[in-house]
RNA sequence: GCCCGGAUGGCGGAAUUGGUAGACGCGCUGGUCUCAAACACCAGUGGUAGUGAUACUGUGCCGGUUCGAUCCCGGCUCCGGGUACCA
């Protein structure tokens, strides 16, 4: 019988889909679950590329499994729809994004579902549905009206919190400002980038380091623009906590650490000479204060103007102004030289008394610690290239610990920088009765911060990277904020019942000149009246594409439901996800956004968990062949002919090299899923993109790869299709070892995500069968059982072809039994001064003397010891001999 | 610069982390089938030398630990990804 895979693939889909063979239960009494989640895709214009389905089969050949295995399977797929191409598309052409939208979701679905993957398609949600962002918006109000309770470390309902008593007296609107200081969400102006081109606001995150932005590539500038912003760095610490228990990769995990930016240290406060002001640093090295020899304040800082003295003010106020232009690039350019002015103003260093001159330089940011330093050249390599520029003062406090007696003397010569450990040097002084001389790096920061603290100078102080989120765009197509500003200044946000806030339909989508979003335009939406005619104007900013990313998770447990966001009972049931699935370049603002929305729910005891995703998968980029010519000039992937294994320009008949790179226009060289489809079907494509290699690593997209796993199915096909081929009676030992080894391999391999080794023992598995020429129907139910996770199509043909009438989506997994792995001999490879040189078969259960008598009897051993000293012989049992011979 | 990965045949990759390097697939070579080609099937395939058994050599480079190193340690080179002076 010939391999129709067309045939064979569509009848398939279509019994799963009319026989709702993958619809989830909602049977809450199987206490084994498993909630299996891929990273939903943004519907784009292009349709899905091979990317898309890596992930995709991942999940699902995991998903067919667990159910095998008795699992109640969570597996749903929906479609993160709100975004910018669809709004540009609909500036340029008037079309409607829902339209735009639904179109590519459509094509994405067909796409997928082409696949075979196993979905409960009954659970699919859309970001931009209002049945789904509703609930988006439900969860901004409950931000909102919520606030961080450092004590507990804990998000608790704003009417929860305690005024104090000072501030309630000064009555309602102070009141009000200080329970808004304290929301997670608030409304404030915010220093941002935007971006003239698409006139929209930029988050830090997407501008370039060039000062481009990601989506459009022109140059950003700086805007004071009303912004939402969120709280996340009050959640930094338990972040950072969470992170430890979760079944991640180790790289992932550094990098959430990392963004997150946990330091200790201190904050220290100068006297600034001359005024009555203090400048506050903070600082992890407190123990270096006596090599602080200057100070540095950021342009932006709030007393950097007012601290500068009258000669020295009009230089600060242009260095300010030429900072503001600069992108952070331009300020953190290692390659650039430093710059700085000095304010003409001096600070008092608390430990001696000193005066140390204050400069401003761009090099400090205003964004982390307090906006200010204290310079320590000596011990810090900023500083001290710093220093060196502008001949500031360098001076050493820390004998460094160096066995080089010249770079001994330069670094204490302060003409070298020192950031090791080393024994504290001139760091005691008379007038403040402070002493760390002699100590180490460790001792010397505990007894600095304990002086500090002791005299009221200053305080040990964590600090962290991670920043406010800013949590608004001026876009249409994005979830509105629930929000209203009233005319008299207040803002109020909507009831629970008024929602969805819908988008109003408009006829032109172009953004404001002045950087409001085009719901601005729309009158009739806009403008709001309260019952005792208080006039309001709604919230014109939507909400980032984050925010449907940050919780559709926990809409797939329940996604119908219109009473709730999700009923508790099934979310205790299904929650965490077990298995999350997913590219890296989400490794930390998808996945940390998302940890926070959910810590903050958590709190609020609306979930049940305390993280979402337990065990995170990043699957690896899917490269493609390219061109180039020697000297680097890429040439599009349909100039090039291959010929005797070479490539050539089909133009210029130049030879080619080929390299490997991202799939791109540019290039053609992007592979498209449904060319794939069609001319090998979809468990072709599903087995190629699990065999190429590991999950997680790039790799390059090769057409031949897929014939072979092709070749692979048919030669399954054809051999369990074919009725000459099966046999009654007992199994034969040999196959009957075969298949049980490709079970347990099997078996293993997906648990641990290893695909493509599973796939190979499969192959090994039908080379033996092959070989061997016939099977029993046992042996062909369980092959077929074992296959069917990764090409369901074909192991549902064969499965019928074996005479069953249902689908073998829920049959049991076949257990491997260990009885017929059971070896009772060893072929032992015998090395001789650790080289390979013969193989002898033993019985597994002999001593390892008695292996070193046989072994050293054996003529091929003798050989090899010959003229020299037989010095010892290493039997390790099941696994090697090795024979050490001296003086041969 | 810093952090995290990685480097294995002509190619994608195996080797259950100290114990037979190159599983499986592609490609290539030879053969069977065919008028012929394609498909399919069978055999071979790291390199060098040899008719051959076999020997030497071989996991980016240099060194070390070990009976034994793709795996561990030290020092480099190159390639990816992340990040941007975080005090």
């Amino acid at each position: 019988m010939e391999y129709n895979f067309t045939a064979i693939e569509k009848k398939w889909q279509q019994y799963w889909e009319e026989n709702l063979t993958f619809k989830t239960p909602d049977d809450l009494s199987n206490p084994n679950k498993c909630y299996i989640l891929d990273m939903f895709p943004y519907p784009s214009g292009a349709g899905l590329h091979v990317g898309h389905p890596e992930g995709y089969t991942a999940t699902d050949i995991y998903s067919r499994y667990k159910r095998m295995k008795g699992f109640n399977v969570l597996h749903p797929m929906g479609w993160d729809a709100f975004g910018l191409p669809a709004e540009q598309y609909a500036i340029h052409t008037g079309t409607h994004p829902s339209v735009t939208t639904k179109n590519n979701c459509d094509t994405f679905r067909r796409q997928i579902k082409s696949l075979g993957l196993s979905y409960d398609w009954d659970r699919e949600i859309n970001t931009t549905d209002p049945k789904y962002f509703k609930w988006t918006q439900w969860i901004f109000i409950k931000l909102y009206n919520t606030w961080f309770d450092e004590t507990l470390q804990k998000g608790r309902p704003v009417s929860e919190l305690q005024v104090p008593d000072e501030i309630r007296e000064k009555g309602d609107e102070e009141t009000g400002k200080y329970v808004d200081s304290r929301r997670l969400a608030y409304y404030d102006n915010a220093l941002v980038w935007w971006c003239p081109q698409c006139r929209i606001v930029c988050a830090n995150e997407e501008v370039l380091f060039d000062g481009s932005h990601e989506k459009c590539g022109n140059k950003v500038e700086k805007k004071n623009l009303k912004q939402w912003m969120l709280r996340i760095p009050l959640y930094a610490e338990r972040l950072l906590r969470g992170i430890d228990k979760l079944d991640w990769p180790e790289g992932i995990k550094d990098m959430q650490r990392n963004w997150i930016g946990r330091s200790t240290g201190a904050e220290v406060d100068f006297q600034i000479d001359g005024l009555n002001e203090k400048l506050r640093v903070f600082t992890t090295r407190p123990d270096t204060l006596f090599g602080a020899t200057y100070m540095v304040i950021a342009p932006e800082h709030s007393l950097t103007v007012a601290i500068s003295t009258p000669e020295h003010r009009k230089e600060v106020e242009n260095y300010i102004k030429a900072a503001s232009l600069k992108s952070d690039l331009d300020r953190t350019d290692l390659a650039k030289d430093k710059t700085g002015v000095f304010t003409g103003r001096y600070a008092i260093n608390p430990v001696n008394n000193k005066k140390i001159p204050i400069w401003v330089a761009d090099y400090v940011l205003t964004g982390y610690g307090t906006g200010a330093i204290m310079a320590v050249p000596a011990h810090d390599t900023r500083d001290f290239e710093f220093a060196q520029k502008f001949s500031l003062p360098i001076d050493c406090i820390q004998d460094p610990d160096v066995e080089d007696p010249q770079q001994k003397r330069r670094i204490l010569d302060g003409e070298e920088c020192w950031t090791e450990d080393g024994k504290y040097i001139n760091s005691s002084s008379e007038i403040t009765g402070i002493d760390i001389n002699g100590l180490n790096k460790e001792a010397g920061i505990a007894k600095m911060i304990r002086w500090l603290e002791s005299e009221g100078l200053g305080a040990e102080k964590v600090n962290y990277k991670l920043r406010d989120w800013l949590f608004s765009r001026q876009r249409y197509w994005g979830e509105p904020f629930p929000v209203i500003h009233w005319e008299d200044g207040t803002v109020s946000l909507l009831d629970e019942a008024e929602l969805p806030l819908e988008l109003p339909l408009m006829e032109k989508y172009m953004p404001g000149e002045s950087g409001e979003s085009p719901l601005a335009n729309a009158t009739e939406w806009l403008n709001v009246t309260d019952k005792n005619g208080r006039r309001g104007r709604r919230e014109t900013n939507t909400m980032p594409q984050w925010a449907g990313s940050c919780w559709y998770y926990l809409r797939f447990i329940d996604p119908l439901n219109d009473e709730m966001i999700f009923d508790s009972e099934k979310e205790r049931y299904w929650m965490p996800v077990d298995l999350y699935i997913g590219g890296a370049e989400h490794a930390v603002l998808h996945l940390l956004y998302s940890r926070f929305w959910h810590k903050v729910l958590y709190d609020l005891a609306i979930v049940s968990t305390d993280e979402p995703y337990m065990k995170l998968f990043n699957q690896g980029m899917i490269l493609a062949f390219a061109y180039e010519t020697e000297n680097g000039a890429k040439v599009s992937s349909d100039m090039v002919e291959e010929r005797e294994g070479k490539f050539y320009n089909k133009q210029t008949g130049e030879e080619l090299r080929q390299i490997v790179a991202k799939m791109s226009k540019t290039l053609k060289n992007v592979v498209n899923p449904d060319d794939v489809t069609s001319k090998y079907g979809a468990d072709s494509l599903r087995l190629y993109e699990m065999f190429m290699g590991p999950l997680d690593v790039t790799k390059p997209w090769d057409e031949k790869g897929v014939k072979g796993v092709f070749n692979f199915l048919q030669r399954t096909f054809r051999f369990f299709s074919n009725t000459d081929n099966i046999i009654t009676g007992d199994e034969d030992p040999e196959i009957l070892k075969g298949l049980h080894q490709a079970i347990k391999k099997v078996e293993g391999d997906i648990e641990n995500l290893r695909f493509n080794t599973a796939i190979s023992a499969m192959m090994i598995f039908l080379n033996l069968v092959t070989k061997k020429g016939k099977v029993t129907r046992d042996t062909v139910c369980s092959f077929t059982k074992i296959l069917a996770p990764f090409a369901p199509h074909l192991a549902e043909e064969l499965w019928e072809i074996q005479g069953h009438s249902k689908t073998l989506a829920c049959e049991p997994w076949p257990p491997a039994n260990e009885e017929y792995l059971r070896e009772d001999t060893f072929e032992y490879p015998v090395s001789v001064n650790g080289k390979l040189r013969f193989k002898t078969e033993l019985p597994l259960d002999m001593g390892k003397e008695e292996i070193a008598k046989t072994v050293l009897s054996d003529e091929r051993a003798k050989k090899w010891i010959e003229g020299g000293t037989l010095a010892n012989i290493i039997v390790v049992p099941g696994k090697i001999v090795n024979i050490v011979v001296k003086n041969r």
